[in-house]
DNA sequence: AGAAACCCATGACAGATGTCATGCCGGCTA
DNA sequence: TAGCCGGCATGACATCTGTCATGGGTTTCT
């Protein structure tokens, strides 16, 4: 019997959830969680063999609780399923340790069967994501040229963006310069939502 | 017996709204769609007494296909479910027929509820949804200056907007100034973010 | 040690953008 | 019918942005 737990902050979703793969005979959901916090706060008194986690929480990213669960909780191997696959939440996961990644457009059967395969120490990329990956490549931006981009996500101007990175207003406008072109966009929002679909940021 | 039609692009959730509300006596899920479109035709030949549709999918958006069915099939009431509850989408919503209007964070007792309550001709609203689509308020916006917002949410170039807008470049600057001034933004992308989390483009 | 990245900054210039005044037209309403 | 609002447009001006050249500092790899 595999013991499995379940976080989502969807409660329908996660219930829903937990109703299909109970019906597997050899899965049972043994603790379900509405934030990444409380997954992983129950996780260490459950010690489950295997968790399904979310990847959009309110408070804890997926990814950071698949880090936190790989170390604290190296028996237990980690799955991610996702409404929206983007590369570098892929990326990051698969470097955080996690072992399976979906979309939430799969069957149920299929779920059943990842659950089983990461369980057994096996491995499962949802391949229309991994191509997904592919093609989107690694990042060609360097890491302050992310930062900058990512608080230029919300529109502010640069003025504001020199504030919040503690930069100098001429710095950030050479980062966003530099990241423009790298994005092939014609200004620095373009570049932002760009990169963004990329995961980059 | 309340013959129920269902429709969410993620297989997982769909599969597993079905085997929720199929637990329930009184309900019956006579048909499954993954797109608008779908759920339109399968509709027509189906004709379920409640509509339980996603809100964002592929094709339609869950708003249109619910105006489409509240004039094809005016026996069916249509509820929606989403997981992104923007109160622009939930007063378009209302406007085009629809009955119930639930975020997915909702336990599958609630569903079921809500379920029962629409098709014995009562109506429901999320309480949280319903709060704060009244503190958004209405938008401020003219029509015209609306259109080229939503043609700035993706960074583009006052020079694209004009084309796209059939507009002159000095028309979208007069629109997009006075919709900044409206949202208290400082420059169109904030002004833009700001209306889409109002639901107001 | 030297080359090659990256980080941070400044200055200058051109082009994009935001703001404002102004005008014309059409529809609605008092 | 006169006024008001919204749609559409132009021109002028100030500011914001994007681009480029330049330079000094640090880290990393060869």
């Amino acid at each position: 019997m595999i013991r499995i737990l379940l976080a989502d902050d969807e409660h329908l979703i996660r219930g829903a959830m937990a109703a299909l793969l109970s019906l597997e005979d050899d899965l049972e959901v043994v603790a379900q969680a509405a934030t990444g916090a409380e997954a992983l706060a129950t996780a260490r008194v459950v010690r489950p063999d295997v968790a399904v986690i979310d990847l959009q929480m309110p408070d804890l990213d997926g990814v950071s609780v698949a880090q936190a669960l790989s170390t604290h909780l190296p028996t237990c191997s980690t799955m991610i399923v996702t409404s929206h696959g983007r590369p570098g939440h892929l990326k990051r996961a698969l470097a955080a340790g996690v072992r399976g990644f979906l979309p939430k457009t799969v069957s149920s059967d299929v779920l059943a069967t990842v659950v089983r395969t990461v369980h057994a120490g096996g491995r499962y990329v949802d391949p229309a994501l991994a191509a997904e990956a592919i093609s989107a490549g690694d990042s060609p931006l360097t890491p302050r040229e992310a930062d900058v981009l990512e608080l230029a996500l919300e529109g502010a101007p640069i003025d504001e963006i020199a504030r919040r990175a503690s930069l100098s207003p001429g710095t950030v406008r050479n980062y966003l310069s530099s990241a423009v072109g790298k994005t092939g966009a014609s200004n620095r929002h373009e570049a932002a939502r760009f990169a963004r679909a990329r995961g980059w940021i």
